[in-house]
DNA sequence: CTGAAAGCGCTTACAG
DNA sequence: CTGAAAGCGCTTACAG
C-alpha cells in the first residue's frame, strides 16, 4: 500500500479505462461489462484504494447519512453521557437512528458555530437555548426538531403535556385529602437556590424553561380547581441536581404533607431528606416528581411520577427528522405512575 | 430568504465581486477592503447566505471536525447508550472531544460498510470484532485506536492491564486464606450460559475476548504461584449480563469460599444470589468483580472490584487519535477497590 | 487589495 | 457498454 491515497483517477489510469467507468464499477457495477470491472478491480486491490472517498460522494450526493444532536450550551460532549434523562432520550434517537442506518453525532459547542459547520443532515435541538440555533440551521436548508419548546407551525417540534401531567399528579394528592403543598421548582440557571415564600407574587420566573412553567401552570390549574392558590404555596427553585433544595423546601414548609416537584432527582432527594428527618412518607408526607427513570422505581418507598415519555420523545424526535414529513409539533400526553410515596393526607 | 439555497458565486455576483473575495470575507476577512466587505455581507444577509457550506470546505480540507465510534457489531446506535461501562468510556471520550471542539458520532453499522464511508476524521474501536475494521480504516488513511485489543506498534491501542488486575485480586483472596475458588467467566457469543465443571480442560475458549482470556490468565497465575490449578477450579461462562450464571455457578460449587468474576453485573448478581440463599458475604463467601460502577459501592455490602480505568481508556483512546501523535500502545495500570464484600476464609 | 484559474474527489447526464 | 465533459461549493496559491 502507498502513503499517498489513491484517487478514483489513479486507479482508472492504471486499469486503461476512463473516471466514469472506474467510478461505475462502484457505485453501479452492473452497467460494466465484467471484464473491464475485473481490471478495475484489480486495479483498486493493487494500489490500495478502497472505494469511493466518502468527501468527494458528499459534494454530489449532499448527503452525510447522520443527525446531529445539540446539547445544551452549558453541556459538553461528555456531560450528554451522564445525564440519565439525556440518556434515556438518546437511546431512543439511537434506535431510530439505527434503524435508518445512520450515524448520531454529539455536537460540540466549543467553537461556538456547530450548527453553521456540523457534516450532518439534520439536528436535534435539546432545550433551552435552541431558539438562537434555528437561524443557522434555516440558512442551511437542514431540518431540525426541538424538543420541549415550540416555534410555530413551520417547525418541527416534540413536547410532552407537562401541564396535563402536572395537574394530574397535584389532582391526584387533592384527591387524597391533601390541601397544603410545598412545591420543588427548576432553575435553569447557575445560580444559588432560592426561596419564593407563601404569600409573594408568582411571576413565570419562578421555574425555569417553557416546559417547568407547564408544570407549573399545571399544579397552578388543579390547586385553583380545588380553591386554593398557587401564591399560598411556598416554592423553592433550585437546580435539578443541587443538594440543599430539599432540605431548604421542608424547613420553610414544616405544614405541608405533600411536595410537588419538576424532576425525578428532585423528588428522590425529598425523599432522602424526609427520612433523614424522621419524616415518614407516605405516612405525614407525599411526594410527586417528573419523568420516570429505573432509580424512581428502586427507590424505598416508590416514588410516583409523572411520565415524561422521554423515550417515546427521543423516537419521535428522530422520526421527525428522518423521516421527511412536513413539519409537525407533536405533544404526548403523559400519565401518572402511581407508587409508595404519595398516600392519603395526615390527620 | 429564498428557497434555492444560495451558494457562494450567488452573493459574490449580487455584490459585485469576484467569488475569490467573497470567500474572503468569510475565511480571511482581514484580507479584504472593509468597504467591499460590507458590500459582500449585505448581500449574503439580503440573500440568506450563512456562510461557507461545510461541504465544499470539506473537500478543501478534509477535516470533518468529529470522530467516529464504532460500537460492537450486535451493538446498535441506541444501544451504546444503555451500557454503563460503554457510557463512562463515551462520557469520557466526549470530554476530550470537547477539549478540542469536535463532535462525537456514534456509528450505525446497519449499512455495514460504516467505516468505509463514515465523515469522521478518526475512528475508536470498540471490542470484539474490531479486527475487520482495521483494513478500511487503513485504506481511508484514517487514524484509528482500538480498545482491549493490540495490534501492533503500527497501530494505536489502549488497554488495562487486565491480566495484572485479575492476579492482583486473586492474591487478595489467596492472602485472606481462600483456597476453594469458583470462577464467573464471560461468553462472548449468543448462547445459553456454559459450565465446564472442575477437571476438565481449560482451553482459551473458556474466556470471550481477548481481554477476558488475560483474565483468566491472571487468575491462573495467582493460583499457580499458591500451587492450586485452574483446572480444579469450576467455571460457569455466560453473557456478561445473564442471571441464571451466579446461580449454576453456586450450584455446581458449593464448597467454593470464594468467586472471581469478570464483570461488575457479574459481581452483583453473585450479591443478590447469595442474598436469597441466606449465604452471608463476605462470612461464608467472598466475591470479587471487574470494572467499578457507582453501583458496586451502593451495593450491600459494597463490591470489591479490579478498577477497569473506564475513564481514563476512554481519555487515552481519544487523545491518541485527537493528538495526531505517533501510533503508541497504552497499557493502563490496574488495581484493586477494595470493599465489604472480601473478607477471611471461613473456618 | 482583488480576481482569474486550478483543483479538492467524485458522479451523472449525455453523446457515441 | 464506454468515455469526454460539466459540475457539486469551496479555497488557495498566484499574478496583477
Amino acid at each position: 500500500m502507498n502513503i499517498l491515497k489513491p484517487t478514483l483517477i489513479d486507479v482508472a489510469r492504471a486499469a486503461g479505462v476512463s473516471r466514469s467507468t472506474a467510478s461505475n464499477v462502484f457505485a453501479h457495477p452492473e452497467r460494466v461489462r465484467a471484464e473491464l470491472r475485473a481490471r478495475v478491480e484489480a486495479a483498486a486491490q493493487e494500489l490500495g484504494y478502497g472505494g469511493p472517498d466518502p468527501t468527494g460522494r458528499l459534494l454530489r450526493s449532499g448527503k452525510v447519512n447522520a443527525i446531529g444532536f445539540k446539547p445544551p450550551a452549558e453541556m459538553g460532549v461528555g456531560d450528554s453521557f451522564r445525564n440519565p434523562v439525556f440518556l434515556q432520550f438518546l437511546a431512543a434517537v439511537g434506535d431510530v437512528c439505527e434503524a435508518h442506518g445512520a450515524g448520531l453525532m454529539v455536537l460540540s459547542d466549543a467553537k461556538r458555530d456547530s450548527i453553521r459547520t456540523a457534516l450532518v443532515d439534520a439536528f436535534i435541538f435539546s432545550r433551552v437555548d435552541q431558539l438562537s440555533d434555528v437561524e443557522p440551521a434555516l440558512l442551511r436548508r437542514l431540518p431540525f426538531v426541538m424538543v420541549d419548546v415550540e416555534a410555530g407551525p413551520d417547525s418541527r417540534s416534540v413536547r410532552v403535556d407537562s401541564r396535563g401531567g402536572a395537574r394530574a399528579a397535584a389532582e391526584h394528592l387533592l384527591g387524597l385529602g391533601h390541601r397544603r403543598f410545598a412545591i420543588l421548582s427548576f432553575l435553569r440557571a447557575f445560580g444559588p437556590t432560592r426561596l419564593h415564600p407563601a404569600g409573594g407574587p408568582r411571576p413565570p420566573e419562578v421555574a425555569g424553561m417553557p416546559t417547568d412553567q407547564e408544570k407549573l401552570a399545571g399544579y397552578a390549574e388543579a390547586l385553583a380547581a380545588a380553591g386554593l392558590s398557587l401564591d399560598a404555596v411556598p416554592i423553592v427553585q433550585a437546580d435539578p441536581w443541587a443538594e440543599d433544595a430539599a432540605g431548604m423546601l421542608l424547613d420553610h414548609a414544616p405544614g405541608a404533607t405533600a411536595v410537588l416537584t419538576m424532576g425525578v432527582m428532585q423528588g428522590l432527594r425529598v425523599l432522602a431528606e424526609a427520612r433523614r428527618r424522621g419524616i415518614a412518607v407516605p405516612r405525614d408526607l407525599s411526594v410527586v416528581a417528573f419523568n420516570d427513570l429505573p432509580e424512581a422505581a428502586r427507590s424505598e418507598p416508590g416514588l410516583t411520577t409523572v411520565d415524561g415519555r422521554t423515550g417515546e420523545k427521543g423516537r419521535v424526535a428522530a422520526e421527525l427528522v428522518l423521516e421527511g414529513g412536513p413539519p409537525r409539533q407533536v405533544v404526548l400526553p403523559t400519565g401518572l405512575i402511581l407508587r409508595g410515596s404519595t398516600g392519603p393526607a395526615p390527620g
